[in-house]
DNA sequence: AGGGTGACGATCA
DNA sequence: ATGATCGCCACCC
């Protein structure tokens, strides 16, 4: 069996909303974060791209659709993603026109079954809205 | 058990 | 607009 799945809770709904994105969208580490019910969680989300392989990488941006790698892997990000049809204005993808919008509720479902997860290993202070 | 770490994000200079 | 800094937080050593 493969061994490149990640363990942990978190990793596992990062990859999966990461996944969720489909060819020719785009979405940024902060909003994967919070799809996957980890909402102060970017930087785990590059953490994930990483290590896990098999991820549509290269659709995920950074804050405002900005490319967050450095020297040729920004090249090749903005490469790819051209080639699946998002266009670049300038440094950045128009967020509006290529953002994935996460639709949810199954996706939202999953989540929530991590986050149940999550909570019951480590219980920790909530109560914020 | 404790502290450093990072494909981030928001803010400040 | 670009670069530096601080804040976040679960992971990993």
């Amino acid at each position: 069996m493969p061994s490149a799945q990640p363990k942990p809770p978190l990793a596992l709904a990062i990859a999966a909303a990461i996944r969720s994105v489909p060819r020719g969208r785009v979405s940024t580490y902060g909003a994967i974060a919070k799809a996957a019910g980890y909402p102060r969680c970017a930087r785990h989300v590059g953490r994930i791209l990483r290590q896990v392989g098999g991820l549509p990488w290269q659709r995920i941006l950074g804050s405002g659709g900005r490319v967050s790698l450095r020297g040729e892997a920004a090249l090749e990000q903005r490469f790819l993603l051209e080639a699946e049809g998002v266009r670049f204005r300038g440094r950045k993808v128009d967020l509006k026109q290529f953002e994935h919008r996460f639709a949810g509720v199954l996706r939202k479902r999953t989540a929530a079954r991590m986050a149940a997860k999550h909570r019951s290993a480590g219980k920790r202070r909530s109560v914020r809205s």
